[in-house]
DNA sequence: CACCCTAGCGCAAGACGTTGCAATAGCGCA
DNA sequence: TGCGCTATTGCAACGTCTTGCGCTAGGGTG
């Protein structure tokens, strides 16, 4: 039991970040909601990518009357916390990263429809070729660069 | 009277890669409409960047009739005879390059709003850093990348 | 445990594109 | 000049978000 807090029950629970969401909220003075709970909950269930329309899917599956401009909102309130991050996928649709480990571009190739992360060197690089341009500060996490993929340039 | 071609009447008359659109088309098997002849003569007075928006509008100027899906598939048309080329502004909103010189990728600073566009180099930069990583073939003239001007980062 | 302040909710409308379809009209050809 | 094929058009509906607004309900307080 070296890391991880042992629980009476004996079995071991992996300390997740959503645990303390409602503290956390309640504590910036925002409000801990049935809608919220419900959208949290779908997000626990999830790794890496997902769609916004996709989330709003999984939410109405527990919850019927799920609205979409809700779920939305809190996606952004969400994202102030850096429980997720978005960028934009093909055709610009908002696409979410649940619990970001490193923050990371994206590639789409236009022929085939493939995503890959950009890899975090190769991320560095373009980070400080516009960090020496001029001084810009990019935000790699929203990057989305669309071109063919070595496949499809045959 | 070296480059351009002289006229008639003595004045000086660019050659304007618009003037031959008509007849690039028709030997294409596309069509000269009167639609497009509007949306041409719109952007014939346009250097630069507009977004697909305003074109419309100015469209709409000449043509109350004015339409914007027929004026969104023009300009896809118009984008495969290299004519304009479109990219993202923040919020995704398309942004169209007339008569683009050479391609270029933008910045968005997300604090101020202001944008700018890649220079060469460091365009270079990015498109070999991902040709390197993965053999991407990256289509600079789409890419936005969003962040932090240096003077918004204080 | 009521009370009150205000954050958040649902809804309706709007902006920006995209797409399917039936009617229209370029334009190549005879 | 007139015909006929089919590229285009206009429309209507849809998808993804965003925003304004009036009503609801968290939750800190006494
Ligand atoms: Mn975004
Ligand atoms: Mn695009
Ligand atoms: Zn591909
Ligand atoms: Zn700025």
């Amino acid at each position: 039991m070296p890391q991880a807090a042992s629980n009476p029950a004996g079995g071991v629970a992996a300390a997740s970040p959503w645990d303390g969401v409602a503290e956390r909220l309640r504590a910036s003075g925002l409000r801990w909601t049935p809608q919220r709970r419900t959208l949290v909950d779908v997000l626990r269930e999830h790794e890496g990518h997902v769609t916004a329309t996709e989330l709003i899917a999984r939410c109405r599956e527990r919850d019927q009357t799920t609205t979409p401009s809700t779920v939305y909102r809190t996606l952004d309130v969400l994202e102030d916390f850096g429980l997720v991050r978005h960028g934009h996928g093909p055709g610009g649709r908002e696409e979410y990263h649940v619990l970001p480990d490193q923050v990371h571009g994206h590639l789409y190739c236009v022929a085939c429809g493939a995503t890959w992360e950009i890899r975090p060197e190769t991320g560095a690089a373009i980070v400080d070729a516009l960090a020496a341009d001029l001084g810009f500060d990019v935000d790699l996490s929203h990057v989305t660069i669309s071109g063919r993929c070595q496949t499809c340039r045959d």
